[in-house]
DNA sequence: ATTATCTATAGATCTATAGATAATGC
DNA sequence: ATTATCTATAGATCTATAGATAATGC
């Protein structure tokens, strides 16, 4: 789940407006302890997900008591906005450079994505317990997610079309609901038994879709 | 997520003690009053997790006080075991007798299941807040969740391999992974939005497949 | 001066238990 | 008699605020 390009805003309202109090001033040592905060906010949400995840569990993991944390995020929901959107904009960066240019770059470029989610095991978890409360139109992610998601797809559909390999037989957005599918579904399996291989599985899916757009004209 | 047989035993130990207390009498009032709990937690749990559901809401569905709920169920825990258990035992029933002979039919009897699930909102969304809570080791249902798809995977794995149509040139476990994945990440798109075909989806994914393990020998 | 952090605490839940009362079935 | 259900409540959290003290940087 870590990756793909987004842009959408969420992030920005929850990224930016805590560092511009009063005077936007920033010390080194907030700076750090911001940053501590974030690390350990992955490492319990991870864990207990955000509803299972207490502030002070945050907090003491940062090395700060539950009011200090909150000098830094004026709630529990801003946290988790924030944790989102920052993971969100250091993934894109990561994955921009994968994404090339031919049809069998852009599936190269999820398989090497998937390949490089299985040195990320907290990463991974984080988006898939937050993706599994997130499917609940009252959690506070919800909306993020539905937006992520839309995106996604959307970006993943642009990219089929805009190939030519992928001949007119299938269907773009059917192609890229289920390779998002595959990825997502494989990483619920990997978390519950770390045997499961997550770039064998996708890698057949890819071979069998490659066979299937090269039948008619290899 | 909803079904795909399985009959490992976390079921019995929840399903079954619970009457037993004292005589093990139940009267016609009580079977109802537990029937009326096991539905609104499915709906309760379904809408805000299993963390960040409380029993006092289950309860309030169900037309009961939260201690008169923990009269039929000792713990919330208890609880979700039973409704996992026995949502577990229901669904079995219903896709055993789609549970076809030839590798052909097994395919269908799967997309059947994902057809039937676009009609089973609550249960999807159900199944799919709570295996993403349990993704984490230290959610309740953990050990349940990594249980059933390790069943899961052995009884699609060994149905593959006993299928002839399914050359040596595919891997029986890796298509299980796959299949199963694709199941589960579409069913997170189609929560997020609605406008999602799983069938269709599915359906190409197993076109696919079928036209990959036929390339050779048609 | 401003930022960072702490102690103390209000107020809201939430699970589970104790014990009383109402309903049901031999 | 036994089961079903309720009221009351103990005890444990958990988020967020108020207000004091310590650290940092012009």
């Amino acid at each position: 789940m870590i990756a793909i390009p987004t842009e959408h805003s969420v992030g920005r309202f929850y990224t930016s407006d805590m560092r511009k109090r009063s005077h936007g001033r920033v010390t080194d040592r907030g700076a750090r302890s911001r940053q501590s905060i974030l690390r350990a906010a992955v490492s319990v949400f991870s864990r207990h997900g955000y509803r299972g995840a207490a502030l002070s569990a945050v907090a003491s993991a940062a090395e700060l008591t539950q009011p200090g944390l909150l000098h830094y995020f004026p709630s529990k929901e801003h946290l988790l906005m924030t944790v989102l959107a920052e993971r969100d904009e250091s993934d894109t960066r990561l994955v921009r450079e994968a994404w090339g240019t031919s049809g069998r770059d852009f599936l190269n470029a999820l398989q090497t994505l998937v390949e490089h989610n299985t040195t990320q095991r907290d990463l991974v978890r984080l988006f898939t317990v937050l993706v599994g409360e997130g499917v609940s139109a009252e959690h506070p992610a919800h909306e993020y997610f539905v937006q992520r998601y839309a995106g996604i797809k959307d970006r993943m559909t642009a990219r089929i079309e805009g190939s030519r390999e992928f001949g007119s037989q299938v269907d773009p957005n059917t192609i890229a609901t289920l390779l998002l599918a595959a990825m997502d579904g494989l990483q619920i399996q990997w978390l519950l038994d770390e045997r499961t291989d997550m770039p064998a599985a996708f890698g057949a899916l890819i071979e069998m879709l490659t066979a299937y757009v090269t039948r008619t004209a290899p």
